[in-house]
DNA sequence: ATTGAAATGTAGGAAAC
DNA sequence: GTTTCCTACATTTCAAT
């Protein structure tokens, strides 16, 4: 199996964080060659350690100011009901990421809305409507602190 | 103040799926010209509707097996002990996100380690050690059910 | 604001060291 | 792994509508 090294994790550093750069930039950044890090670059997709490159919105101006972190718990834990709520709760556009926890619940949701108005309306006529779902406890999102989608390496 | 059109809003919703998407595609998806994608790719990034680009890397392939998600309750609400939290711990890089939350704790914690001695390491020596903590519940992930970084637009 | 066309720069592939 | 050369594309600017 493909074992990326340290030019590789570097690349990939930087690349975390600005995915627009050119590879005579980071060649020229790690005191590599362009063909270097070109091929590096190419591999590091193809191996699938760069998933994709994405534009990050800025969600005020986007009109989706309001962030919901919900607790799913379910009714029970059967195979078919977890399928299930995964399965349909995916497939909401407000439902940016969906995690299965250990602990005293079974699901996170990350919900982006424009108002509570929205999520309100989200949850009475989407979420709430799910099949067996026992208890969902939301909170929201007062300010953002941090927010980076890069892992630290 | 500039607001973006119908057509500023179906570039930001094809660039926040692919970054990677050329002007000229954009430009045949969406039937336009290639200067007009132009222009208005870099009104938007400009404008700040854009934030960054990112690559979005694959955590299992990197080592970051473990995710958690913690709630932090904080032991007053002084605004020195808030500024104090959210300084401090925006500077570890296990933490990818922090946001201030309402309800019955003050803040969510999205921390990426590589497993759970790990987290412990980062919880015991790092986390516990900042200053006016009054609890911490943390909550793992189990698996991925969705995970988008792509606002609903 | 949108377009087509022209100039510049980058990507991507191949060869030789 | 680097350097050079090459072609194809992409970006960027600009004059015109």
């Amino acid at each position: 199996m493909y074992q990326p090294d340290d030019t590789d994790y570097e690349i990939l550093r930087l690349l975390q964080r600005n995915g627009e750069l050119t590879n005579k930039e980071i060649a020229f950044t790690i005191g590599k060659s362009i063909a270097t890090i070109h091929e590096r670059v190419k591999r590091l997709k193809e191996e699938k350690y760069i998933k994709r490159t994405v534009a990050i919105l800025d969600r005020k101006k986007i009109n989706k100011n309001l962030i919901a972190f919900s607790h799913v718990l379910l009714s029970d834990h059967a195979f078919e009901t977890l399928n299930t709520f995964e399965t349909e709760v995916s497939k909401f556009p407000e439902v940016m990421e969906c995690f299965q926890m250990t602990g005293t619940f079974d699901f996170i949701l990350r919900i982006a809305t424009s108002d509570m108005d929205s999520y309100h309306e989200f949850y009475r006529h989407k979420l709430a409507k799910l099949p067996n779902i026992a208890t969902v406890q939301s909170f929201f999102v007062l300010s953002e602190t941090k927010s980076d989608t890069a892992y630290p390496l």
